[in-house]
This record gives structure tokens, C-alpha cells and sequence, in this order.
DNA sequence: CAAAAACTACCTACTGATAGGTAATTTATA
DNA sequence: TATAAATTACCTATCAGTAGGTAGTTTTTG
């Protein structure tokens, strides 16, 4: 693994338990062991950090997430396959969806930061609005506002109350 | 108004816009026109500032809220009054739900902070299974978790993309 | 050898917090 | 009631620690 590659994981942890602003090129250099100057050879600033992690983690989540049209030919629904990597997050990382954190601060972000996480919900919507079609839903695109609303909000009442079936009942 | 209820003031409109981190002494002193060093004065430290804004946040959110039986005896859904709560705070305040926010990034802050974004859900919680009761709602429960999460998440989404539309879509 | 990736050694700005002090007001006591 | 004591609400000055960032140098690697 890259020290680049190495950075970002562990930037991504940090963020998603406190938000941008809960690390520091000092922190995320310690911990990989190279010193906190060296940062600034991969990311010049923080601000394209926090840009590029966004990048990232939306382009290996709808990665995940495959297409919609394949899970539906295979008996399943799609939305069940959203819902799960949410979940996942919650169960297996213990963490909250890097862009649903990142969008609550949003007003606080640097420019190209809030950018990456507007495109996370822009193909977040996209492909949910393909699902709920697919599904035959009367409403695609509201379905998909209301799906990823509901689990972002799910996650962090969980989160807060530190009870994953909060998760359960609110997707259920 | 009090210097007190100023920095309170002040820091609210800073933690709905950014999250716990968003505020410094130094900045509310200059704000409100008083020594950074007096803000320790009216609060020992960050965290008990923290918990006290949470702690009025909520009980201000749930006195607003009223009693879900007399809002039904007026004829009107307290489904209603509730959501109408949250779209004020994002088209008149244009900020997010003060504890949604620092729920999000729970694991990163104090404890006594943490206590009460806790209290705030379990409160809001509360009303919310009341107010589904009221409704005739088979699992009024659940219903009280989907209606938060959906609410909460819907603000996010609103928020990042800068389009109240998303709002009233999830929520119509 | 050249490019890549790290290093040392800084800087300035800001963080929460503390110590010690002051003037004005309020409360308790003789 | 007059005085003493305590409290309120700030102040200045300073602390150690951390933030993001930069310049110049050395090491590692293909």
C-alpha cells in the first residue's frame, strides 16, 4: 500500500468518526510514519486531501454498488443492495457515510471539497432514481431523495445512540 | 440579552453551520465584544459551553413542539408541526438541526456533549412515538424513527446540494 | 543519473486554558 | 444603618500545544 493510498485510509477514519476538521497532516503522518511536511508532496493542501478523499470513496461506493439492472435479473432489489452497504458501514467500519458527514458541514467546507460531496449525492440520487424505476415505483426520483435521506438520518441516530437497531427499524 | 446568552447564541449559529469544531472562544468574545479569556468565565470549558448549547437547543425544540394531543384536537397532523420545524430551520435559519449535525460526529465529541445530542433524540424520539400514537399508527415506534431519520437526512441532502426542493420532496 | 519521495528545520496563526487582577454590585454581619 | 465580605463580570498577559504551510536538503528508487 502507498503512502498516498495509506493517507487517504487513514484521513478516511478520521473524518468519518469527527468530521474534516478531526484530522491533521501531523496525525495522519505519525500514524503512517513519514513526517507531517511529506504530506504536502502528495496533497498541497488540505483542502485537495479532503477533495480527493471524497473523490474516492464516492467512485469505489457506486463501484460497490454495481448495476441496478443486474440485481433486479438476479431476484434481487436493488434498494435491499443500497440499504445493505449502509448498514455495513454502520456494522462492520462502526462509522458514519464520509459525505453524510461532510454534507452536514458542508457550509464549513472548502470549495472543492463541498464539490466532491455534491457529486456523491448527484450519482447517490442517479442511480437510486434507476433503481426505484426499475422497481417499478410511480415516483423514481422522490423515491430516491426519500431512500437516501431516510438512511443517512438512520445512521445518525444510531450513531448517537450508539444502537445499530435504530438502523433496523428505520429500514425495515 | 446577556453576555452569556449571546455566546450561546453565537455558537449556535457556528456549530449549525460547521459542527463542534467550527467555534473558538476567541471568535465569540470578538463576536459579542468581550476577552476570549472572559468566556471562561460563563463556561469553565469548550465542552460545558458545548452541552449547554445542546441542552437549551432541545428543550427550546421540544417547548416549540407543544403537545402533539392539542395540535390533533386543532385538526392538525403533528407530523405536520413537526416537519414544518425542520423546514423553517433550513429555509428561514438556512442552517441544520443543531444536535443532527453534532450527532453525525458523536464519536469525536466530549462526553458531556455527547450526552445531550442524546437526550435531544431521545426527547424528539419520544414526542415523535407520541404523535404516531395519536395517529392510529400500527408501530408508532418505528414510524417516530423513520420520521427523524427522514427529516434529519433530508437536511443533509438540501443542505450539500443548496436546494430546498430535495426537502420538500422527501418529506411531501 | 534523474526523478520521486522523503527529510530537517522552520514560520505564522490560532487553539483552549490559566494566573492574577480590577471595578461594580450584591449580600451578610456587627 | 454602616461596614465588611463576597460575588459578578469582566480585564491583561501568558502558557504550551497544535494548526496548515514553506524552503531547502537528503535519501531512495527506477
Amino acid at each position: 500500500m502507498s503512502k498516498k493510498a495509506a493517507l487517504l485510509q487513514a484521513a478516511e477514519n478520521k473524518v468519518r468518526l469527527g468530521g474534516y476538521s478531526n484530522f491533521s497532516f501531523r496525525e495522519l503522518a505519525t500514524e503512517i510514519g513519514i513526517k507531517s511536511a511529506s504530506v504536502h508532496y502528495h496533497f498541497p493542501t488540505k483542502a485537495d486531501l479532503g477533495a480527493e478523499l471524497a473523490h474516492q470513496y464516492t467512485d469505489a461506493f457506486i463501484a460497490v454498488l454495481g448495476d441496478p439492472n443486474v440485481h433486479k435479473a438476479n431476484g434481487k432489489n436493488p434498494i435491499d443492495i443500497y440499504t445493505q452497504l449502509f448498514r455495513n458501514a454502520l456494522v462492520i467500519d462502526k462509522k458514519m457515510c464520509l459525505c453524510g458527514l461532510l454534507g452536514a458541514e458542508s457550509d464549513s467546507l472548502p470549495d472543492k471539497v463541498r464539490v466532491e460531496v455534491q457529486r456523491f449525492f448527484n450519482k447517490n440520487l442517479a442511480w437510486l432514481t434507476q433503481a426505484h424505476q426499475i422497481n417499478g415505483e410511480l415516483n423514481p426520483a422522490r423515491a430516491a431523495i426519500q431512500t437516501v435521506s431516510l438512511l443517512e438520518g438512520a445512521m445518525i441516530i444510531s450513531k448517537t445512540l450508539d444502537d445499530i437497531s435504530y438502523f433496523e427499524q428505520a429500514t425495515f
